[in-house]
DNA sequence: GATGAATGAGCATTCATTCAT
DNA sequence: AATGAATGAATGCTCATTCAT
């Protein structure tokens, strides 16, 4: 349900209340537990909605003749294009990390994302050191992990201080880094 | 009241019963409303200590003469370390990002910590890049906020996923990209 | 809710519990909340209901060709009559006069209530002095007032000293003293 | 204690808290309960104050030589002006008249009350006709019961409507009613 | 005498869920 | 497929009272 999506990016799980989604989407509470027999299955309809929303982006088809530093330089445009278009999916995100300390399927949905993601960068990150564009000296799997680990700080930072958080230079500040290059105005 | 800094660590705010917390204090429930008039004041009770001690970790007096290098590596290890010892507090500090979005107080509070802690990584870093040990091309403010970001993430991830999050070659390759070094075990 | 009606009249609003409401209702206090979603709208509700049966009776039509005499006695008969069967109604109201002491709502029911009955007593007043049956040198405000006054006292001492108030007697006296005459066993 | 008393009128017996009157008071609440064993007794302690000081009125010492006529009119004046200094002794005595209902032993203490004002009001209405100064054909027990119900309506109608009760002359009236004089301004 | 701390019994209210229709 | 009515099991909170000191 639209409702129940909206609702917790606004309140947080916490706040969900099954009269509330109903109330919204101009139904009966009763209506509404006879296509979701309880809260629960409410929520996973939800998850399964976020994680097909989130799936999707990552298996998009990325343009084959994308050069690395192209599917980078994406990566970083994407996510903060997404974040600004539909904040609520990363809220939601996040709401759910909590969650999978506690539910064992949410574990595993975000797990299965988070190898997703783990094999896009390192795929990109492999053919860009072949290739040559980024530094030689690349630890790949620590590559990955920062850039995931950065990835999901942005998304804190992002949710909690956006002004604070100069997401153009830090970007840029960041392939420098992976490409070993300095600033591109000035090259050394 | 450490019950309830344990409760939420346990099962967030969401799960969060006065009747479990005086109960496992081994109180009454009356008694827990003696020393906390209502729900409300004992997780600001909470947020409290959690904020002292957050805080008390970015104004210990590092010493003086430590090199930025060695700084940076001490953000690295303590943060480990902090978070090996007591997930709970970074559990309860990725809670409240969350209540942030809704609480203007704990938005505040949260916006606080992270000034100090920008302050402080920016001042290692302006030294850092004074004494030549960091990049000569740095961008501090946007260095600081990859950092923070990075940071932030790491707790995310090692709070979901920790065994996927290589934190020793994490680390040493970020402070390769700062430094500007190659890997220590094939120094130019 | 007749029990509620019931139970304040038994114990007062003091002694008035959800739940004993409810459960003499045959119903789940959470079906009470149901129809009446606090205890204050219960309250409101069993005012209301109060309100209309008293308002009623002010405002039944009288037989447009009654005497003004008969309107007095009718007056004094229907107040002994009604507090004969509803006793918890005329409880009820003096407990509202308490509470219209620090609410505002009921304050404004209650004079609404006394303005009505002011208005119906002065009418027959007036046509009676009018029409010579009652004394000529009737102060009609003051005898309004003192009519009132002593209908509430009634309302008191039936309360809870009946036996100590002959009513037959006392209305008799009344009315000698507004009509002027003698008693009717020894008319002068 | 004094601060038990003026909570009553403030709020009555409803909002009557025992912390209320102790903190009023200055001191604990286990202090209180060191004088008052429970909130039962501290109520009786309210209704024995209360209880001497209207006995105490009814008892004064009227002038022996004082005619009937001015028992009455100080009868009048007395109660009224002891209702501007004191209502709250007034609001109390109304309370305890609901309480009555469910407690035997105020049931008691103001069925002796009741008695003592009777017999009071009963002594100079027997004078008064004896010496012609009231009329003959005076109900004695039906007048004393209606002056005591009219003194209670006094009561109820000065607590919950003040300005909509011209003292004055209503007791003018009723002094007319019971002499069977015309207006003392224009004696027939 | 006095008090801080503690408690049992209760209270209004909430909410996911059920059920007869 | 939909709903109004109903409910069980909490939940945060209150308050008179007790008790060790």
């Amino acid at each position: 349900m639209d409702e129940a999506y909206r609702l917790i990016s606004e309140g947080g799980f916490e706040r969900l209340r099954t009269r509330e989604v109903a109330s919204r989407a101009g139904v009966n509470t009763a209506t509404l537990h006879y296509y979701f027999a309880t809260k629960e299955d409410l929520i996973r309809g939800v998850v399964e909605r976020l994680f097909q929303e989130l799936a999707m982006v990552d298996e998009s088809p990325r343009d084959e003749s994308s050069t690395p530093l192209e599917e980078l330089r994406e990566e970083f445009e994407d996510s903060r294009y997404r974040f600004q278009e539909t904040p609520e999916t990363y809220i939601i995100l996040y709401e759910l990390s909590l969650r999978s300390l506690r539910d064992e399927t949410i574990r595993d949905m975000l797990q299965e994302l988070d190898g997703r993601w783990w094999r896009h960068i390192e795929g990109y990150l492999t053919k860009g050191v072949r290739e040559g564009v980024f530094r030689s000296d690349l630890d790949i799997p620590a590559a990955v992990a920062t850039l995931m680990a950065f990835g999901k700080g942005s998304i804190w930072q992002s949710m909690n201080n956006p002004q604070a958080f100069p997401a153009d230079r830090v970007y840029a500040q960041i392939e420098r880094w992976i490409t070993g290059k300095g600033p591109s105005t000035s090259p050394e």
